[in-house]
RNA sequence: GGGAGCAUAGCUCAGCUGGUUCAGAGCAUCUGCCUUACAAGCAGAGGGUCACAGGUUCGAAUCCUGUUGCUCCCA
């Protein structure tokens, strides 16, 4: 069979992948096995698969796959989120292509294009992650808004609603004055803006003096209700308990102290808009002022701001000014740089806006959901995000779950007869019932009944996402939620730390009395070289699809796992993914020459095989003990390159290398047996990182059934292993090395043999004699009782060895080298006795400790002695 | 403005409760090799005042304080 020497992962990987799916591999239903839950992070609809993703879900199938090996029932949840907003704004605007307008729609008309648009578009990133060879459980896929999703999500409503939690209010929403709908704070991108900073008198009534104060909106202006100033500020106590009148329309407002102002700031006297400005607002409640709001929907002025009526909000802001001027009423203008909020989706300039919003009480939910991090018993990966989940619980705020919008659960609120009294309720008709007990009216009829327009917030319904996926609130005892949840862990990004992960903690022990997760692991940002965030509106994201196109999978999941340790971000770095590919490579190279091998039953085995078996095996172990110790504490990118190193290093330099059969020869039959053994381990190991690679070479290594997967296999156990073996190797790699540099620097070449010799030490590791005649090229290694004259020499520990070669020295090259060694051994060994002679060290560090630098000061000892004599011998 | 975190080789990061030659890994760089598995490779090499300044200690990359710079969160 002809293997070509380039891995090609393309017809490989969906092949594989489809041999899994066809084989239902990934499915899981509940049984008598220990389970492993992960539910997917739902990506939102409108979404195609970026690099947050890749690296995301790399580590959770990683995960899934690892648990799925050692023997659980591992169970990857996939779905996708409503993303209302988001969606919403997409179906407007590809139904504005069409030159339909939303508001021309019934809502029941808008949705019907809404969902045509999550049909066609809502599966691509699903999709996506399939050509990532991710093994989740596609029967089980969810999407936030299913009928028994939603249901799940008005449940809540209602059993929150009727136990207090819910209430309504007025709030300070960012206001899109182009989409015309409430964008939440995560949709709001601030910037530096140059702008300016008006200075603008304001009369003291019934007096002819004024107070300036500074403010970056004058158009705003009309809508003030009151000044404020610092109760200390000297320069303003004259003015406690006065008004002043708001310029060009003269209304008379108070005067109020607050040590909310910053007397620093401009004048140190504020303006207060409550309308228009969220602090402004928290004063106004505070004070009781009046609240006026100048702006409609569309950020013109309206008629309470008395003037320029119907005129755009920066329009006026230029108007203002000149007018104001005109009155003298402008002391004087500043350039100034700002912060200013722009709409993620349209770049409006956010205006804050008062609106009847409705609210979900989080004080008394939460603590239950803060304790239970703090203590561990949910564990945060790293561990340092604890302080930023302290931070925000304990400072909770109420959440604002209304949207002004149509996609997404309608909240189940009915209100009577047009009035701001309602019922809550799952249906029209138990609304009804309700509505004729609360009105004390059997009249009342359904058409008196109106359901409230808005909808939830997305995260109102994927905070659930744990629970509902498994059905678990419409059926608390259902067997698959009592199977499956708490769930095992849970891979995202901090920055949803609060918005997702935290309410999901609140959920699971509001709705189920239990942790959602046991583990939550934070993965970095993906950033590109500049360290800019990746982004669609940056176009700085390279598409993942392209990337598996021209790396491979398997490829691009070990450069994205690489440099990705736990809550640091990732400069994402295509010559990553591309030492991903060369490791599959590797591998693949690996295996064409272990198959290329003839075997002879016959030939016996060689000694330096028998020894390169007995070392891999201890090595092999180790790095399984280690491994286990990695993935414990979730450092995936440190265990993969634990593996990495294995194969690479271990595997295909020393071990493949000793115990390679000369150019067509055959190879023994134990040895080959033991090395397809130590394949088929290494390929376990290495399946959940790279899957596809490792089940290709699994099916060529042996005869497989129909049915067979590498990833239906038991993970490798740890046997025992030998540490001294394995130090004792590490010595012969040196010894090999330093032949190697012997070679290079006499310009021998390889294929000519040399001679070892070696001074008598019991300290030389005589056992492993074999390899290093395999390795080095040997024609034999001599023991010696005195120094030879004419050698190459160099020392490991303190073993001499020596390589004749008559007229090939440079006694003054060697002497250079021997008197640099000597140098350093000699500074080395001033150092150690400098602490062994400090009797403060010797009585206060531990014996080991000190046994050590003892053995040190020996070895050095002896080094010297070794060099001396050498030196002495050549000169 | 409040809070948190980070700073180690050109890059990305390890470095656990201070103590083995502790200053590391991978990539990149340089040198030599197309050596019949692999040039997507092999064999070697160089490269760091552990941000800066103090302190604690027999001993500090590691603990403490301050300074500087960067990042994130909240306002």
């Amino acid at each position: 069979m002809e293997i070509p020497s380039k891995y090609d992962p393309k017809q490989v990987e969906n092949k594989w992948y489809q041999y899994w799916m066809d084989h239902k591999f990934f499915r899981s239903v509940p049984d008598h096995r220990e389970p492993y839950t992960i539910v997917i992070p739902p990506p939102n609809v409108t979404g195609v698969l970026h690099m947050g993703h890749m690296l995301n879900n790399t580590l959770q199938d990683v995960l899934v796959r690892r648990a799925r090996m050692m023997g659980k029932n591992a169970c990857w949840v996939p779905g996708t989120d409503h993303a209302s907003i988001a969606t919403e704004a997409r179906v407007v605007a590809k139904l504005a292509s069409e030159g339909i307008k939303k508001n021309d729609l019934s809502r029941e008309e808008f949705l019907k294009h809404a969902w045509e648009w999550k049909t066609k578009h809502g599966g691509i990133i699903l999709d996506q992650l399939k050509k990532l060879g991710a093994s989740c459980d596609w029967d089980r896929t969810k999407f936030t808004m299913d009928p028994d999703m939603s249901e799940s999500v008005i449940q809540v409503f209602i059993s929150l609603y009727n136990k207090g939690y819910i209430y309504r209010g007025v709030r300070m929403v960012n206001w899109d004055p182009q989409a015309l709908t409430a964008v939440s704070d995560e949709e709001v991108n601030f910037k530096e803006v140059n702008s300016k900073l008006y200075y603008i008198n304001y009369k003291i009534a019934g007096t002819s003096d004024f107070v300036t104060i500074a403010t970056t909106r004058p158009e705003t202006i009309l809508g003030d209700t009151a000044v404020c100033i610092h109760p200390d500020d000297e320069r303003y106590k004259k003015l406690h308990g006065k008004k002043v009148l708001v310029p060009l329309i003269n209304r008379e407002v108070p005067i109020i102290t607050d040590t909310y102002v910053e007397r620093e700031f401009g004048t140190g006297v504020l303006k207060v808009t409550p309308a228009h400005d969220i602090n402004d607002y928290e004063l106004g409640q505070k004070y009781n002022l009046e609240i006026i709001d100048i702006f409609n929907d569309n950020g013109t002025l309206n008629e309470k701001a008395q003037l320029y009526i119907g005129e755009d909000r920066f329009t006026v802001r230029e108007k203002i000014v000149v007018q104001l001027k005109e009155a003298g009423q402008i002391a004087k203008i500043e350039e100034y740089i700002n912060k200013v909020g722009f709409s993620e989706r349209t770049n409006a300039v956010i205006e804050p806006k008062l609106s009847m919003q409705w609210f979900v009480e989080m004080k008394k939910l939460s603590e239950p959901a803060l304790e239970n991090v703090l203590n561990d018993k949910i564990q945060l990966v790293p561990a340092k995000f604890k302080n930023t989940y302290r931070h925000w619980m304990e400072n909770v705020k109420d959440w604002c779950i209304s949207r002004q919008l149509w996609w997404g659960q309608q909240i189940p609120a009915y209100y009577i007869n047009n009035t701001n009294e309602f019922v809550v309720a799952a249906s029209m008709e138990e609304a009804l019932v309700l509505a004729k007990q609360k009105t004390n009216n059997p009249a009342l009829t359904i058409d008196q009944l109106k359901q409230e327009g808005d909808v939830v917030d997305t995260w109102f319904s994927s905070w659930l996402w744990p629970i509902a996926v498994f059905d678990g609130i419409r059926k608390p005892d259902n067997a698959e939620i009592e199977y499956y949840y708490p769930t095992s862990d849970l891979i995202t990004a901090p920055d949803i730390l609060f918005f997702w992960v935290a309410r999901m903690i609140i959920a699971g022990y509001e709705f189920r009395g239990d942790i959602p997760f046991h583990n939550v692991y934070l993965t970095g940002m993906v950033r590109d070289k500049l360290g800019r965030k990746m982004s669609k509106s940056l176009g700085n994201s390279p598409d993942p699809l392209d990337l598996i196109e021209k790396y491979g999978a398997d490829g691009v999941r070990v450069g994205m796992l690489l440099c990705s340790p736990a809550g640091n971000d990732l400069p994402f770095d295509e010559g990553l993914t591309e030492q991903g590919r060369n490791f599959g490579n590797k591998i693949w190279n690996a295996f064409r020459l272990v198959q290329s091998w003839n075997i002879d039953q016959t030939i016996p085995q060689p000694e330096a095989s028998k020894i390169a078996i007995d070392w891999f095996n201890h090595v092999l172990n180790q790095t399984i003990v280690s491994l286990d110790d990695q993935f414990g504490k979730y450092r995936i990118s440190e265990a993969l390159m634990q593996v990495y190193k294995l194969f690479w290093d271990e595997f295909s330099s020393w071990y493949l290398e000793i115990i390679k059969p000369a150019y067509q020869q055959p190879i023994d039959a134990q040895t080959y047996q033991a090395t397809t053994e130590f394949f088929e381990k290494l390929l376990k190991l290495l399946h959940p990182f790279t899957p596809f690679i490792t089940e290709e070479i699994y099916h060529f290594l042996q005869e497989r059934k129909d049915g067979d997967s590498i990833m239906n296999t038991a993970l490798p156990k740890a046997g025992n292993y030998n540490e001294e073996f394995i130090g004792q190797f590490e010595l012969v790699k040196e010894i090999v090395g330093a032949l190697r540099t012997v070679r290079q620097d006499k310009n021998i070449p390889n294929k000519d043999a040399l001679k070892l010799q070696v001074l008598k030490n019991e300290q030389r590791p005589i056992a492993f004699d074999a390899v290093v005649k395999k390795l080095g090229n040997l024609s034999e290694i001599e023991n010696l009782d005195a120094k030879p004259e004419g050698s190459v020499s160099f020392l490991v520990k303190s073993v001499e060895y020596f390589v004749p070669l008559e007229g090939k020295i440079d006694i003054e090259e060697e002497l250079k080298k021997l008197n640099a060694d000597l140098e350093y051994t000699i500074g080395f060994l001033a150092s150690v006795n400098k602490k062994l002679s400090n009797e403060k060290f010797v009585n206060s560090a531990p014996q080991q400790v000190v046994q050590a630098e003892q053995n040190k000061r020996t070895d050095a000892e002896t080094k010297i002695k070794a060099l001396e004599e050498r030196i002495a011998s050549l000169k």
